[in-house]
DNA sequence: ATTATATATGAGCATATGTTCATGTGTTAA
DNA sequence: TTAACACATGAACATATGCTCATATATAAT
């Protein structure tokens, strides 16, 4: 067995199991059984790759401060109105921003009180390391 | 004007500053000075983005079950060791995780108590949304 | 020494991502 | 109605990502 995918089914056979090298087997189902939930660990990840780039990043950092519209944003982050459009779209789709249209101007915020809590941990990891 | 770079010489020329739609000049510029650095954002962006992919958020959750070995991960997460190998590497460039060798063994673990808490929020946001 | 075990890694490939460019939609002003 | 403004969006393109396959390294067992 070199590349296959290992399954449950083989835990019995495996000879590392047991080992005092490796955690025994009751471990291992135990953790399979407490594991979480697939659609969870999809949720989260799309959570974390909408914060996972930089433009996103600083988007989030200016509405931290204040709502703001769309040019406003461009400005601040000092980028074009089409790439900024794109990625506050991005965050909506998450529902990490809100909207709120005035006349012809839309006004951004964040959605979700934990997204600063969040940041900050980051942030403190960020020291850490 | 269409979709050339706005820039912070313009602010001053920018008809839309004043407007009761959109923030004043000085607040823009407060924004601008109080903000994130770049290499921050790129940072937190680049842990986010670590985050933010299903095997790895699955790695982490049997991690802070237990410190395990990479063939005990493979069998959690059923995926092949080759996989489960290049996304502990990810992790751990990303210093989210330490090695620990013991023998032919390598143990992974969380090398942040950080991580936790900021899965903690996520999961927040989620139930809220 | 030879073989087996545990993990790491480079190459390749299909898919995803972030920006630009051009253009579309909706609202206000003249 | 026409023009201007604010924002949204599809297509295209270059780069990044995540997996598989094959193979390398390191340690242990025979």
């Amino acid at each position: 067995m070199t590349q296959e995918t290992l399954r449950e089914d083989m835990m019995d056979e495996c000879g590392h199991d047991g080992a005092d090298s490796a955690a025994p087997h009751d471990t291992l189902v135990r953790i399979k059984e407490n594991f979480v939930d697939d659609s969870t660990a999809v949720d989260m990840a799309e959570m974390f790759k909408a914060l996972g780039d930089p433009t996103r990043v600083r988007l989030i950092y200016a509405m931290l401060q204040k709502e703001l519209c769309v040019h406003d944003l461009c400005i601040v982050l000092d980028m074009t109105q089409s790439a900024v459009s794109h990625q506050l779209r991005y965050l909506r789709n998450t529902r990490i921003v809100k909207r709120k249209k005035v006349g012809k101007t839309v006004f951004y915020s964040l959605d979700d009180r934990h997204v600063e809590e969040i940041f900050a941990q980051t942030l403190q990891h960020l020291k850490h390391g």
